[in-house]
DNA sequence: AGCGCAGTTGCAAACGATTTGCAATCAACC
DNA sequence: GGTTGATTGCAAATCGTTTGCAACTGCGCT
């Protein structure tokens, strides 16, 4: 996996606004969810939980407590869940008060992750909602390419 | 899993034409093989591995071997792979010639899965593509939603 | 500053989907 | 019908993820 150069518009989060997100829903303070916060702050692509988990210095937590963690900050809005090409979940941390809802595009080569701006037209998915009696429908969606570096 | 009613509008494809498909690229017509192809004809749902294994005559063939051949089919283009909220990886046939690209409609509830005709716009795939740099940008996308028979 | 306990953790084992090594078997071409 | 490389069955391995359980620890209460 080659590094990314890309650019990135977020601003980072505080550590202590998203504990404070996690101490209002009256979850404890961990170290390991503490550390995993920070990581993810540091890092504004989805990342995989072996990810974050290498990212830990020297193996600070279990691997299980992040597959525990990862469940309760997203059960908590605090970080949002995505599929790309390969079997792993990745995770990104969520602007509060914003539903998280956007999409990516990946570098099928390196995988680069551009975060998008772009979503699925509502009205075509009303129309899509409404023609097959379907209620409450959302989307996954994702984009796949070849990135700038990766294209020669 | 509840039974799904809803209409196809598929034109069931011929197990000999699969074959021949298959034929072609000089692969062996096996026992396995035309199993699956005829077990897929007559599901016009994307299916699991395990699904496939189940509507075989009496364990037929291996579990191992239903993977092998689903690799197998979708590098020769004869069925795609999709990915809905489990883990499970799901086929479908495709018709020759297409490029088989096309996106459900899947019930949270009771998984029923509808065959949309809508895509993403291309233009403004095509937007998000050179905006970023990208080549080659193709999508997944999937709908989810409460079905009729689920909505009560 | 200390107590208590529900919420958390580490560890190891269990899991479900999928892959793989290997020796036996078979479809397709001669 | 025989040869042979592709294909299969079987069992063990792998990968991402989950879980049972006993030990531990935030943090609200005193």
């Amino acid at each position: 996996m080659k590094p990314c150069a890309h650019k990135h518009t977020h601003q980072r989060q505080e550590l202590p606004a998203l504990t404070e997100r996690l101490r209002r829903q009256s979850r404890k303070i961990t170290g390991p969810r503490a550390a995993i916060l920070e990581i993810l702050r540091h890092h504004p692509h989805p990342l995989t939980t072996k990810e974050i988990f290498s990212e830990m210095p020297k193996g600070e937590c279990d691997l299980a407590t992040i597959y525990r963690s990862m469940h309760l900050l997203e059960k908590t809005g605090i970080v949002k869940r995505f599929h790309f090409h390969d079997g792993a979940a990745r995770f990104e941390l969520m602007e509060e008060g914003s539903d998280g809802h956007h999409h990516h595009l990946v570098c099928t080569e390196c995988a680069e992750v551009v975060k998008l701006e772009e979503c699925f037209p509502a009205e075509i998915e009303q129309k899509i909602a409404k023609k097959n009696g379907f209620k409450a429908v959302t989307h996954k969606l994702e984009f796949f390419g070849l990135c700038p570096e990766c294209q020669r």
